[in-house]
DNA sequence: ATGACGTTTCGATATATTTAGAAATATGGA
DNA sequence: TCCATATTTCTAAATATATCGAAACGTCAT
């Protein structure tokens, strides 16, 4: 197992979980599992306006830590599980 | 064992590594275990001003990832391997 | 004490992030 | 089609972060 070096993808995933508020969207989701949750639900626990959640999931999305999918009126967000896997095996490699 | 909440400090803790240049820091780091390394060491490994340097040590200290001790004219900078397997765990706990 | 070296603090500027109201878009139902 | 609901995009202002030269500080050797 060769000794992971750090990219720019890497320091993005950080940067999306080091707002308090992704961090807690991100451990919502990681609760509801495959299936994720709705903006409107999500919203009802992180408490802050729409438009602000929006930019927030956007973020955690584009650092490929979420996917999202319409199901009906809804769009559902749901936690892309092998970005993370990545993440956690980057920082074990040291420890 | 618990689900683990996230709080202020791990985002912190994720803020100090969404840096490209304090990743690289980090992970020169953990490649020196124990011991650590000099500023002027790891300013030869990253390239960036003294001052910039200097910042970006304070930052990963303050978040608790480096730990700093004096060595005569130098100063060390080491992992703090506890706080490291905290976020580790944390990021575990879901995957 | 003076000088050389290693590191940090100060100060100023440039760039990026956060926030949220208002307007726009998308879907499904009457 | 028209309305209600769900979510995003637009826009602008407030706040935070990044950068780095210059000056200051600490330690050691002479």
């Amino acid at each position: 197992m060769a000794p992971m070096q750090a990219e720019p993808r890497h320091a993005e995933a950080f940067k999306a979980l080091s707002h308090l508020t992704r961090l807690n969207i991100f451990f919502y989701l990681v609760k509801k599992g495959a299936v994720g949750d709705s903006v409107g639900n999500i919203q009802a626990v992180v408490n802050v306006p729409g438009s602000t959640l929006s930019h927030h999931l956007d973020i955690l999305q584009r650092a490929g830590l979420l996917s999202a999918r319409r199901e009906e009126r809804f769009i559902f967000y749901s936690i892309q599980k092998e970005n993370v896997t990545d993440m956690i095996r980057l920082l074990t490699a040291c420890c």
